[in-house]
DNA sequence: TTTCAAATGTGACAAATGTCACTTTTCTTG
DNA sequence: CAAGAAAAGTGACATTTGTCACATTTGAAA
């Protein structure tokens, strides 16, 4: 297996690539680092994997990550990062960059690189664990918690989809009056006051 | 590393088996055909990895990871799907589920095993493919496209965050009726009907 | 400074929304 | 069946919302 490391500092990139090819079963082709050389070095070697640090000087690796999948959407590209890198997951997934780990977990590197170039993703479970929203929550929100129905809950969806009143009881075979009866029930459950921050609160704790 | 098979298909598991055993890391401890197998041998083996089929007759394999989940939130189980599962891979992940990966997938299973069992979180590229909205979705929206202008853009994170055109005057110095205004000309841009469709919209495009 | 265009504001209006007190219907269950 | 509770509905009301035509203000350019 090919890859290209970089990391601004070298002591990292080194151990990394020391690590690595002392299990036979993992060539460096070069090392790079900042972004403007994960450039160069992508283009010019065509690794089989790019593992690259999250944060370096002049060019972040999402960036270069950014500009390399632009030209090559097949590029896999692992990031590297600290425990401090949080906010950078979310842009990392949009990107489609193929992984995201920790530089400290030095066993996981190998499994991570080939389960990439194998075509799977894969993401430290810290990283997981950073998810926004809806992913996490397993349970968050609970219906029963506030005491809110099946029926109700289908009504909030609805809500949530941007249907009005009147819409609604069609679909629901309720009359206009109920859905807002129902409606302002839900309200004074959740604490809200329009339908509107009702849809905000389904996409933020529910979906 | 210690693992446990379930599939209802025991052409399946015992492939598996073969395969895994012959790489010599692996030594499946006792094979499953469905869900309620699944929670027992969990239980009695604890492995390292439960590798579990999602489709099975009696019980699905995500029910049975959410029971063994609820038991032992650190249980590392891996899913194998076929093309035709993707309805259950958010469900999955919101179950806290390790993985995700192609039955047909060989390759990557070994990898993947291992990934995990280094704490990863291991998903085929297809998988990453299906997640919803927000994820993917590269570049969004973009203003431009729809020419909503920086104000106005503010205006809509504001009605996105629930508040009434009587809070958006207050807290952007606007009288209330240019807020009406500006709201009415988004509206009508996005071809959207009301603020709670524009929260929505918000939440599915932008956010 | 004048002028023009953008930004902001006003007032009027119809429709939709949310609340409330109350009725009618439906479903249980004794 | 009868009683009572839950589910669904009604009508009235105040408020908010969204639209529109039309001021007024402001800022920049001529």
């Amino acid at each position: 297996m090919n890859i290209v490391i970089v990391d601004d500092d070298n002591l990292v990139s080194l151990s990394l690539k020391t690590i690595l090819e002392a299990s036979g079963e993992v060539a460096v082709a070069e090392i790079g680092k900042n972004g403007e050389e994960a450039i160069t070095l992508y283009e010019k070697h065509h690794p089989d994997v790019l593992l690259m640090d999250i944060r370096m000087d002049t060019m972040t690796g999402l960036d270069a990550a950014e500009i390399i999948l632009k030209n090559d959407a097949n590029a896999k590209i692992l990031l590297l990062t600290t425990f401090s890198d949080d906010e950078y997951i979310v842009r990392a997934l949009h990107l489609g960059v193929k992984g995201y780990i920790l530089k400290q977990d030095f066993e996981s590197l190998l499994p991570a690189l080939k389960a990439v170039t194998n075509g799977q993703s894969v993401f430290g479970s810290e990283v997981i664990g950073k998810l926004p929203n809806f992913f996490n929550q397993q349970e968050k929100f609970d219906r029963s918690t506030f005491g809110i129905t099946a029926k109700e809950m289908e009504l909030i969806e609805l809500i949530a989809d941007g249907l009005s009143n009147k819409e609604i009881a069609e679909q629901l075979f309720f009359s206009e009056g109920t859905v807002r009866n129902y409606l302002s029930s839900i309200l004074e459950k959740l604490e809200l006051r329009d339908r509107t921050q009702l849809a905000v609160f389904y996409y933020k704790n529910l979906k």
